[in-house]
DNA sequence: ATGGTAGATACTCTA
């Protein structure tokens, strides 16, 4: 079983890239962040050619999450289990061949003491809870997304230069670590020890071409999934094409 | 040196 996340940036106007990325890698799951699109307009009749099926969970002009499955998706979820009906469209999940999957898009954050910045980490205090309350460790289940943190260093760049920025900072890692000690692994880092693998570039400032990445895109699974994962991987070329999202796929395999 | 680009929307916000 091959999963994927993906952050688009505009699903619309990755559509092309999408689809031909879907046909090169064959996933059987892939989910996708940032689609800024409703879900009237979302592009489910390209996706349903090439044998998906589609979950969308949609706003416009900004977030928005969904996931694409070769096989059926059952008890899909939208939304944290305490998201106000008008928040910010950024969580969904499925079972998909007896695999809780989870799809997030985690605040960005803007930057650290911002109003943004308190929500995010509540957020993810959230999601903390979310995991508490609506799954069971003993499962296999996956969460991946857009994490919009690097958890280490070693998923930096330049360290020093990112030292307590937003998607760096101590208050948003410790948030994360809260979310991981629930019980998730995480698998890229199952076959990856070393530091210079990165899922985001700045658009800006060339940083793609002077390789200023982090690697803040994520799959993690709980035990009983993550012993059964064969591997994983960053589909670096797929920012390299022309007009690409700023974040590069992440996938992983696993023996299922 | 505090920039730069991209996307959606509407003349700015978010990332």
């Amino acid at each position: 079983m091959k999963i994927a996340t993906w952050n688009v940036n505009s699903i619309l106007v990755r559509l092309p890239q999408a689809l031909q990325w879907i046909e090169s890698n064959n996933p059987d799951v892939l989910c996708i962040q940032e689609t800024k699109c409703v879900d009237e307009k979302f592009p489910a009749t390209a996706f349903r050619e090439l044998g998906y099926q589609i979950e969308v969970f949609g706003q416009p002009t900004y977030n928005g999450v969904a996931i694409l499955s070769r096989l059926p998706m059952s008890n899909v979820r939208r939304g944290l289990h305490d998201d106000q009906p008008d928040a910010q469209r950024r969580l969904i999940a499925a079972t998909i061949n007896s695999v809780r999957i989870i799809n997030v898009y985690v605040p960005n954050g803007q930057a650290v003491g911002t109003d943004k910045y308190e929500f995010k980490l509540a957020w993810l205090g959230r999601l903390r809870t979310f995991f508490d309350t609506q799954c069971d460790v003993k499962e296999p289940l996956v969460i991946c997304g857009d994490f919009n943190i690097a958890p280490e260093d070693r998923d930096v760049h330049d360290p020093a230069l990112w030292a307590g920025k937003i998607l760096c900072s101590d208050a948003e890692r410790a948030a994360l670590q809260v979310v991981r000690q629930w019980g998730l692994i995480d698998v890229f880092r199952q076959h990856h020890e070393e530091a210079g693998f990165f899922s985001w570039w700045d658009y800006r400032a060339g940083a793609f071409r002077r390789n200023h990445g982090l690697r803040i895109d994520h799959l993690w699974a709980t035990e009983s999934l993550a012993k059964k994962s064969t591997g994983a991987w960053i589909d670096k070329i797929q920012r390299a094409l022309e007009k690409p999202s700023d974040h590069a796929p992440v996938l992983a395999e696993f023996a299922i």
